[in-house]
DNA sequence: TTGTAGGCGTTATCAG
DNA sequence: CTGATAACGCCTACAA
């Protein structure tokens, strides 16, 4: 069933079918009902591709993601896609994980499958090498890409970050203004914000005066295994009065180990999540964390992409700030 | 940049080119090295929408879901897309919320985009009165739609479920087998695995002589809110010494209610929950709960719908079972 | 207000 | 092995 079959049955022609699809005003009324009637009777829906073909576009756009079963990302994805169907677009999703050579290929499949622009969700796109992101500035001269939580500089990409580095800093220095005197930092990988983390820390403990040797650790993923790190970290003689995790999983996984090694929290051990997700109150106590307002990073960056995609200048940067959420896991102050 | 413009500079035909472009046998390795070569020297990505005219598929599925920023639909999305796309298909993501003219809507807007099939992630697609499912079936007639979590029966509709009824009556026969003798069940709607799972907890009671009545609750969703909920229950004077929750998230409510009442688990208050998810690891106790082994779900609906594109018969309906997780929320046994 | 015809970039069917 | 040519289904000037 095409628009010649229904310009057929309709007894008219295939342009007026076309015109009644979309909703042109230069079609009298009695034709446009009888043109309806007759779609409806037939079930008739428009080809997709031969649209695609003639306007170039499927209003679709590309979503990647490390790994979108990640509670923070998970949102983020569902954020993204409520906003986009909002304006007219379609989502398709691409997990990537967290290779490189995964990570190009992914795109290069998106890319492939024609979508009007990129987002990037998650700081884990930017590497290490500048060389490695050379793919990510090839891509964003063909399409808008937009990258969440981390900074792509060059023209059609767009980035919309958090000041992480900013929070991190205020819950430490919240942390050492509460007591605490052996700090740690916890954190997963060596992505952009994990690194923005990274030197929120540090410049809390610089300005504090306290020396940063051995207070930062790379931790394994998961809650049991965290707690494992730690209890290690303790096994070794390493002692800390204050953890600060880049997640919530990983400060979850320090409440845990606070429980085995029967330290108490907050009086013996201090702890602190990033994100405000869900794990941040299931734990027990629940937990002292950073609100990094997603909603506000989806709509915002939702809201950029359809005005890039209509040809209007936005600003390529976007900075916001989290928010902190005093829970159980920190002293209360005074 | 087209496949005429390839074909003129490399000194070919159209026809050539789409041959080499498709990795046709009957190409000469020197006029495919050649093609190759104009293609490489000029970036050039083949249009996927007159591609996808001419095949009339771009490979595509739909997935449809509740809401992927769920903890247990994020993990079935995140599996689905790497399933599919390890079977050469894209995935359009489309969340629908739980109201039923949405989730209609959001079903056409796939249907246009032109996917080739359908995957409706979790229970949530099922309606309580049949004609109100009617526009599934409507769609099933025009391709492949698979459930997830449900049943949906007539041809081209395929589903795959898990055991949930059974899961839940083992648990209750475990709680019951343990000591418990007022059991409330907690689910937080009248979807399909919801109503099994309150069927497998019925079954349970019926074949321990414990009335029914006044045992399960239809509970406000978030962890907060179930523990007041609970504890709503107890000042009303409702006693119970076990919590049988349809999800973790449920049951992390209620271990919540257990610490703030001062109730002992599983002493005095056993607790399950249901998918096995980072929150059963992350309450405190620990939760006891149900694998309804979402790997094995999410695997098997791929590789039957990748079976149903190629045009084999696959059975309509596959069941399988949950696994049991026994952690720190009830007692052991003997 | 309506219709005709050409173009979008592939794939596929025939001849050669 | 290669090339010409007709679909594929829709949009949109341009004509009427």
């Amino acid at each position: 069933m095409n628009i010649y079959d229904i310009s057929r049955l309709a007894g008219v022609s295939i342009a007026t079918v076309s015109r009644v699809l979309n909703g042109s005003e230069k079609v009298s009324e009695a034709t446009r009902r009888k043109v309806l009637a007759v779609m409806d009777q037939n079930g008739y829906t428009p080809n997709a591709f031969a649209r695609g073909l003639g306007l170039n576009t499927m209003r679709t756009v590309g979503i990647l993601c490390a790994d979108s079963s990640d509670i923070y990302l998970a949102k983020v994805i569902y954020l993204l896609e409520r906003e986009l169907r909002r304006c007219g677009y379609a989502s398709m999703l691409c997990c990537t994980g967290y290779r490189l050579a995964e990570k190009e290929k992914y795109l290069q499949l998106l890319l492939s499958r024609g979508v009007d622009a990129l987002i990037l969700a998650g700081s884990q796109f930017i590497e290490e090498k500048q060389e490695d992101n050379a793919y990510l500035y090839e891509a964003a001269k063909k399409l808008p890409v937009f990258l969440l939580n981390g900074i792509l500089t060059g023209s059609g990409a767009y980035s919309v970050v958090c000041d992480d580095a900013l929070a991190v800093k205020e819950l430490t220095d919240r942390l050492l203004s509460l007591g605490s005197r052996q700090p740690v930092f916890l954190y997963r990988s060596f992505s952009y914000s994990g690194k923005q983390k990274l030197a929120g820390f540090l410049r809390s403990l610089a300005e504090h005066g306290i020396p940063e040797q051995g207070r930062s650790f790379l931790c394994p993923s998961g809650i049991p295994e965290t707690a494992r790190f730690l209890q290690e970290l303790q096994d070794r003689g390493i002692s800390f009065d204050a953890c600060l995790a880049s997640d919530d999983e990983l400060a979850a996984g320090a409440v845990k180990y606070a429980l085995h090694a029967g330290r108490k929290i907050p009086q013996e051990l201090q702890v602190t999540g990033y994100n405000n997700s869900l794990l941040s109150v299931c734990s027990t106590p629940e937990i002292t964390t950073a609100d990094n307002r997603v909603e506000f990073l989806c709509s915002t960056a939702v809201s950029l992409l359809m005005q890039v995609l209509a040809g209007k200048d936005v600003p390529e940067r976007t900075m916001y700030s989290a928010t902190l959420i005093c829970r159980a896991t920190t002293r209360q102050p005074g």
